[in-house]
DNA sequence: TTGAAAGCGCTAACAT
DNA sequence: ATGTTAGCGCTTTCAA
């Protein structure tokens, strides 16, 4: 900027004036600013400018897997709201780990970003404390923070896997199997809680053995399939606690050659053609949501922390019948 | 930090010393100074440290939309290499609007990022000279950059469409559609170059209504394909140049209960489960050579721009035979 | 309408 | 082993 002063041969208070638009510079000179910006490829160091004023124009997102397509989903609605904002976004995967996840939110916190949008892995967010009384806004989705108070978006997931299972009992099934995930996930554990409402609320108790509670791998899923399908008491329909998970059980169902009523919580892409019954969670919406809440506690919106829980949708296509 | 100088009683030069693990600090002092960064919930500016230094630690991500399955892959593999070398990672998504992009490329560079990796949708990067004067490292990926030279990792897309189109010949089909994108796109105009030379190649003579070159849409793709499938001398095959193509065919081929054979380029989640037929691309490695190439630059590796083109695989399960 | 000087929070270079 | 000074590139404050 300085070599841009020198060349239009004006201070360095004008280049910076005529580069924010403000009033009170002559059209000449800035013409002549604008031709010497022009003339030397000048781009203004925004890491500068920051510094001196403060606010960085930019917000962070932890996700457990940038690559899911969950939460690829949820990161563009995200983003949407920040480029309407005029944020840029930085986005970091945990991996569902919570040393990375916070190692990944404090590098983000020394940037200074404006605000954070976490889907958290770790259940302890005390170590942000400094920074939410330093001004950082905050807003968790999809799980709730962890030992502080905060903005949370979260699905309804208990209502969801209840009417998801409910769907299965009306069509006739008593014995029901609940494949979900690791018992530390929040959102696995509230389904497995929809599941359990659904099936007592039906009189129906469940089987101990029509549960697993682990976290998902085609052989894990394949084993408790095998384990829940076979017996002199198999079950005849089956509830997944998430989109991997039912992924993962229709391969394994394909090559067990088994064809189990099934259904699951999220939907997926192809799962209209493979005719798989879903509880679909509104991932855009969720995304937005939870931005267009940030932004609003970045413009100064007080009252204390806001748990907003979205309604699941039921899509019947066939798979849960008979 | 001036804070917790005083409240450690050093200097601030210090306290720098102790956060940046720099030799030369008594044990004594160095608790002292880690102390006071705790009662005060010191966390260090990374923006002032970066304006001194010169180096941020973060590169950026433009591509098309990270909420779609293949570039969310992408993003996921640059992350890895990114995280592994220290960075943070910028994503934006362009859209596929040329003036998008540019603005937020240019933002990024205003943040003074060390390298970009593009996936881009503009022909004209000649607005990147500057800042690559200045020492930015770029990395295309997918597509080639417009009017500059830089490095660029591709896929063999005219290898691999060729390929895709060469299956079904040897399965016996003479007339074959293609599906692809609009034809400023670099990688469907490369696809559709691939599936000339395949039916080149056998002897045939593609019919002008057998190619549609169209941006994608649910209602376009029923268009081309009950033209192509209708009339006297119907396609009994198809070639569709991308999974959202390739996607958008199977849901209209499946309402209007037509069955053509069928194969794609680009594997997509549940391709195995439906049976069909692709041409994959390993993104992950693409998103990694691309991003590893980016922080060899970054250290310094000289030579001219590299143009490396990644094989494709013929996956082959079974909507291309009859 | 324009400019000079101070300072954002940090680190490099040079004392002590 | 520790401190002092200058300055990264910009904006803010105050003056002309």
């Amino acid at each position: 900027m300085k070599d841009v002063a020198a060349r239009a041969g004006v201070a360095l208070k004008t280049v910076s004036r005529v580069l924010n638009d403000e009033p009170g510079v002559a059209a000449e000179t800035a013409r002549r600013v604008r031709e010497a910006v022009e003339e030397l490829g000048f781009r203004r160091n925004e890491g500068a400018r920051i510094l001196r004023r403060g606010q960085t124009a930019s917000i962070g997102l932890i996700l457990e897997d940038i690559g899911d397509p969950f939460y690829s989903a949820l990161a563009r609605s995200i983003e949407d709201i920040a480029h309407r904002n005029g944020s840029l976004l930085f986005t970091g995967s945990s991996d569902e780990d919570p040393a990375r996840e916070r190692a990944l939110t404090l590098a983000l916190c020394s940037r200074r970003v404006d605000g954070l949008v976490i889907a958290p892995a770790s259940d302890d967010h005390t170590y942000l404390l400094p920074d939410i009384r330093a001004g950082l806004a905050v807003v968790f989705v999809d799980r709730p923070p962890g030992r502080i108070e905060a903005d949370v978006v979260l699905a309804d997931n208990v209502g969801g896997a209840r009417n998801g299972v409910a769907h299965l009992i009306r069509q006739g099934h008593r014995r029901i199997g609940f494949i979900g995930d690791a018992p530390r996930i929040f959102t696995a554990t509230q389904r497995a809680a929809g599941y359990r409402l659904a099936m007592a609320e039906a009189g129906l108790v469940p089987d101990d053995g029509w549960i697993s509670m682990e976290q998902p791998t085609a052989v894990g899923v394949r084993l408790a399939l095998t384990r829940m399908l076979g017996g002199p008491q198999p079950v005849t329909a089956l509830f997944c606690g998430n989109n991997r998970v039912t992924v993962l059980a229709l391969r394994a169902l394909a090559a067990l050659n088994l064809h189990p009523a099934i259904a699951g919580f999220d939907d997926f892409e192809l799962a209209d053609l493979l005719g798989v019954t879903v509880v679909a969670q509104d991932t855009g919406n969720m995304g937005r949501i939870a931005a267009e809440l940030l932004y609003r506690r970045l413009a100064g919106e007080k009252g204390r922390p806001q748990r907003i829980v979205m309604p699941t949708t039921l899509i019947a296509r066939g798979s849960a019948d008979s």
